[in-house]
DNA sequence: GCCAACGTTGGC
DNA sequence: GCCAACGTTGGC
């Protein structure tokens, strides 16, 4: 089982949107190294769902439905992934409280913090969870 | 293969 | 709206 954190802005595409819609597909990736990570994802994995500029905050969980595929909206080499929701936090996890939190120090966030898709422990996951008091 | 210029992301 | 960080491109 894998774990992720995927970027996105709420004016563009919010998670309650993903909710709204039931499914959508992840495309737009045009980034060597998000586009491995999507190309590593699992279905089945879980990937927390943060909102950047507007909110930057970890507001719900998806998981992928369809492995990574060829971008229908471009011919060149680039992949997409199809995520479902799972379930918005109880409470948002704000990147102020990430910061805060010694274990989550060294997330890929925090680290790359221009990278879109990025990888995400289990231990952080779990921390992430905890600290919006929801579970999955 | 280096590196300057450029474009984009994302926090503030 | 600004700007720092950083990935990508292209000239040499």
């Amino acid at each position: 089982m894998g774990y992720w954190l995927i970027k996105s802005e709420p004016f563009k595409y919010p998670f309650s949107k993903l909710v709204e819609d039931g499914k959508t597909t992840w495309d737009g990736v045009r980034n060597f190294e998000a586009r491995n990570n999507l190309r590593a994802m699992k279905k089945g994995d879980y990937a927390l769902y943060y909102h950047s500029n507007e909110g930057k905050e970890i507001v719900g969980v998806a998981r992928v439905s369809r492995a990574a595929y060829q971008d229908p909206t471009t011919t060149e080499d680039w992949s997409v992934v199809d995520f479902e929701p799972v379930k918005a936090l109880a409470q948002p996890v704000t990147l102020a409280a990430i910061r805060e939190m010694p274990k989550l120090k060294d997330m890929a966030l925090l680290k790359k913090s221009r990278l879109s898709v990025g990888p995400v422990t289990k231990p952080e996951f779990d921390a992430i969870l905890r600290s919006s008091k929801t579970k999955l």
